[in-house]
DNA sequence: AATGAATGAGTCTTCATTCAT
DNA sequence: GATGAATGAAGACTCATTCAT
């Protein structure tokens, strides 16, 4: 229960930063601002976290440990179907899975530069499953492709977040591209 | 004549800057940095630009200038091209202006989180001109088609710059994939 | 009884400052540590002390308490002996309670710095004595001798402890050179 | 005369750095009293300095710098005397170097337990010549002779300065006790 | 009484900005 | 206009002390 109880305050620590970050970005992101935002003193981020740099770490560790399950789930799930739908439920899954996180991908986003250790695993993880998906049927372009769309992926959400639009119903359309072309033509 | 004299001091420091930030990123190009590298002292530049944050924006100016001419350019030249051909000249000018300004087009990707006044006006240019060429054919669609075309053309540009290729030839796949979806099917 | 057990506490508590003051220093020896090395908790500490300070003071009254005696008692030992006698018993008599207390000699040592109220009681009261050894045949120069003889012991002690070899063996030494100047001339 | 302008300062902050440290204590130091008592803002320090540590190391280098060399010539004058007057007049050349830089003294002999790099080297020099000084009267024990000779120093000197009298007076006493034992039985 | 997490004042250090030369 | 030393606000981090459990 002790236990419990360190894994709760650590956590209200990490959301406060995850929360000041998503506004300010990562680098205004300062100690002082994530111990008011979890309302406690700055002393007390440091019983958590040897330093900055590894709450900020932590962050994008305990954000990955939820994000990447239920990503590679949804791969997971979609094995059995053929090529078309399976990419679309995939893309579809991760769109949901990214809704749900909308201020850690506000964040994750505004931060692409910094130098934040284990920072891109969920957009690896991401690219690499895309790339199995597309392997069978696009050989050695899987890899190219699987950059476009999550590119395309990216660039639509980060103007959905931007307008506070769910984002997961643009999903369909970035498949429907990639697999026939752009539409109404 | 003086006033040419200080565009050209005005534009060492710019350069000065944007080597300094395409290297370290431009949260870590400190005034120090950038003085050192025009060869200058650091009161110079207040000479110049009021604050650090006005110097960065003009950086970003500077280059837009240079750029969206061209891209603009590109654009027109392209205006009585049938739409297909059309996107495809537009796609591959832009791809060879920004080869041409890698040292910028490096900083401006690291940068996309930062406050920087004016940061994303190349982006935005490009997108818009997109939009504009895609507007007759794709109608509504045409803002989310150009967002995800330039969202894939940024993550292929961006591994491309990662692995010192050259981008401008990856730009054909791009078109291609937008026109009749992923290939070899 | 109830007050046995406050003592036995509070004495695993000055131990391990000493232990730790020994190791680190003084300065460098924080409550946390003093706690950890004690086995107790930081909070502990400051039911037996009123801060770290005080603590620190009565470490040196602790060791002042064993210590004094016992070169009380080595002076007393040689009131009946003649001039020269008595002052080579006493100072062998406190070179042994040294070698016996090294932990704590090390960590005085060390701590001739800084502001431990107290601190120096030991080396005040071994000055004190042999000032009034010395007082009966050299009269005003009595504690100037004093302060000579303390002070080249403490430089070879200091010497020793270091090389880590015991000093007693060296205080015929250092009676002799003050009795009859140095050896072999 | 830059460079003069850029050595001129240094010095009044080193000299800020020992008068403070002359009272407080070494540990005690902290940059923005430093800077105070320099009549200089902190950042100032950082100009000349790259950290605290580096500033205290230059500390005791400056004042070993001016202090060694004297020490040095005292010793090379007595180079063609006798043995006992080459020993007082050693000592006097000594005590009177020490007498003329009291508030280092006092900060060096504060500091003996801290970690300073170089920070003993003064006291090292002269134990070091007076060993020579004594190895070829005394052979085997000169260097414990050395420390001796020294402790008794230190101790009335530091007795002296706490009294604010001058040393060098008793440097003569030291002599006579080491060549002939103590005075007056 | 014991615990140890929380506290926040105090340190060191950085860096954009100013200004006397 | 150019210079670069001086400035000090702001940031990260430490640690003696407190107090709810």
């Amino acid at each position: 229960m002790r236990l419990r109880a360190r894994e709760a305050a650590s956590t209200v620590i990490l959301e406060a930063a995850e929360e000041v970050a998503s506004q300010r970005g990562l680098e205004a992101t300062s100690t002082a601002a994530i111990a008011e935002r979890a309302g406690v003193a700055v002393g007390t981020l440091y019983n958590y976290f040897p330093d900055r740099d590894a709450l900020i770490a932590a962050l994008f560790r305990y954000r990955r440990d939820e994000l990447v399950p239920r990503i590679v789930a949804a791969a997971a799930e979609t094995k059995h179907l053929p090529f078309e739908q399976r990419l679309r439920a995939y893309i579809g899954g991760v769109a949901r899975v990214f809704d749900a996180f909308r201020p850690f991908c506000r964040m994750a986003m505004s931060a692409e530069s910094s130098k934040v250790r284990g920072k891109s695993i969920v957009m690896e993880t991401v690219t690499r499953e895309l790339t199995e998906i597309l392997r069978p049927t696009l050989r050695a372009k899987a890899e190219d492709y699987a950059l476009m769309i999550f590119g395309a992926f990216k660039a639509l959400m980060q103007f959905r977040i931007e307008h506070d639009e769910a984002f997961e119903p643009s999903s369909g359309m970035i498949v429907d591209t990639f697999l026939q072309g752009m539409a109404a033509r």
